[in-house]
DNA sequence: CGTTCGCTTGAACTAATTCAAGATAAGTGG
DNA sequence: CCACTTATCTTGAATTAGTTCAAGCGAACG
């Protein structure tokens, strides 16, 4: 692969050249098709993956077949990286929400680069920083808050990820989107999904068609995720 | 305070002197009681903590009025350095659950010492790499199991933590843990964690007091906690 | 054109919360 | 040491949020 795919994304970007191309003696450019596997939860973890295209999210199965949405991811975003740095298995399987561009790399190297070359691994301080305290969020919504009001923050929160702004003001969720997803995001069911966005629906907060959702009052959800009477 | 005295710890001990005396310039010692906050949620963050001995937890009050803890730290652990790196205000609240030994330290001297000391960079890693995988464990159970299974996974591994086996092979719990605190850390009532408490006992899978409890068959929990019939 | 997939809706059910009242135990100060 | 206060815990009863099961609808897709 070109040595300048890689110059471009910001976490390599001061990389000094010899660190480089030893980290990318092993890079393999790889892409996924929407739907895809990335690689799949217990499947021994040797590499990890820079996604320089589309959106993934990371699944675990649990025993009783239920599926957790643990995270989503986008562009630049470091995947699989801490297990594959221990080499132990992928604790859950990633999944393409869309065609997705892939930068396969050894784990092992990735240590040694980052020993060499301090500002790397501070800025992977910074990233994992950033996801634990995502994390936090969604344990304290978890453990406080109810369906209706997850589900709206996450509406919200997709609405700043990948919301297009129409011309009589709505936000178009720009991807596809089930009940069965959003189920997934906040640890409920579909069916209760379901119910609460054709509520939503008759009160003219947002339009829920098949796979996706145009948001129509934003303000209404914010006050819903809030717990705000009215 | 006395150089040796953080020498000693794993996170500094390969630190190069200059480097070491930078960081230490602005350490203090500091010891807070049982039961006292080591900084309140919404407070500006400038300093973090080394945690040298004691225990404590990191308690989010929500808007509603109730707390979730949001993670439980001992000895060696960095407590609010991720905020303190970028000087925002603390997300949560740190309470001592014991008698504890701290060393405060300037967050912007660690990001200094990390750039300039790439181990320490890696280790910082590796410690929020453990934190995002337990992060990431508890946001599929409050998702997908039911309280029963958390409260008795808590158990589980509170017995790991500070659990001391007995002469008769029970394992007793060796700190204050009352069902409001094992309701916080799981995300239920006090109420519903008491019930449940009365029932194992009457199975005579534990034995309940107030504020202290020992497991009397801990196979029998992980059996509830994994779902297996019986 | 029929099958599949995503969605809706109802009805029964259940886990868990909430509210309330009281019991038990642990300090606290006289 | 006792009475008083406070904190923890228990238990019941009512309520509710959410799940589960089940049946059917409608749009997409081969």
């Amino acid at each position: 692969m070109k040595a300048h795919s890689l110059k471009q994304t910001e976490f390599f970007a001061d990389l000094p050249l010899p660190l480089y191309e030893r980290l990318m003696s092993s890079a393999r450019l790889q892409e996924i098709e929407s739907g895809a596997l990335l690689f799949r939860q217990g499947e021994p973890a040797r590499v990890f993956y820079l996604l320089q295209r589309g959106r993934l999210r990371l699944v675990q199965h649990t025993p009783e077949g239920k599926d957790v949405t643990l995270a989503t991811f986008g562009e630049g975003d470091l995947i699989g990286l801490i297990v594959a740095l221990n080499s132990e298995p992928y604790p859950a399987t990633a999944e393409a929400l869309e065609r997705c561009e892939l930068v396969a790399m050894q784990g092992a190297l990735m240590w040694e680069v980052m020993l060499q070359h301090a500002p790397l691994a501070v800025r992977v301080v910074r990233m994992l920083a950033a996801r634990l305290h995502e994390a936090h969020e969604r344990i304290r919504e978890l453990s406080a808050e109810r369906v209706q009001q997850r589900l709206a923050r996450s509406l919200v929160r997709l609405a700043h990820k990948v919301g297009v702004e129409q011309a009589d003001g709505s936000i178009y969720l720009n991807m596809r989107l089930s009940r069965q997803d959003l189920a997934q995001m906040n640890g409920t069911t579909l069916e209760t999904v379901s119910r609460t966005l054709t509520a939503w629906q008759r009160e003219g907060i947002l339009e829920a068609k098949r796979e996706q959702i145009t948001l129509l009052k934003p303000e209404a959800l914010i006050a819903i995720a809030d717990d705000l009477p009215n």
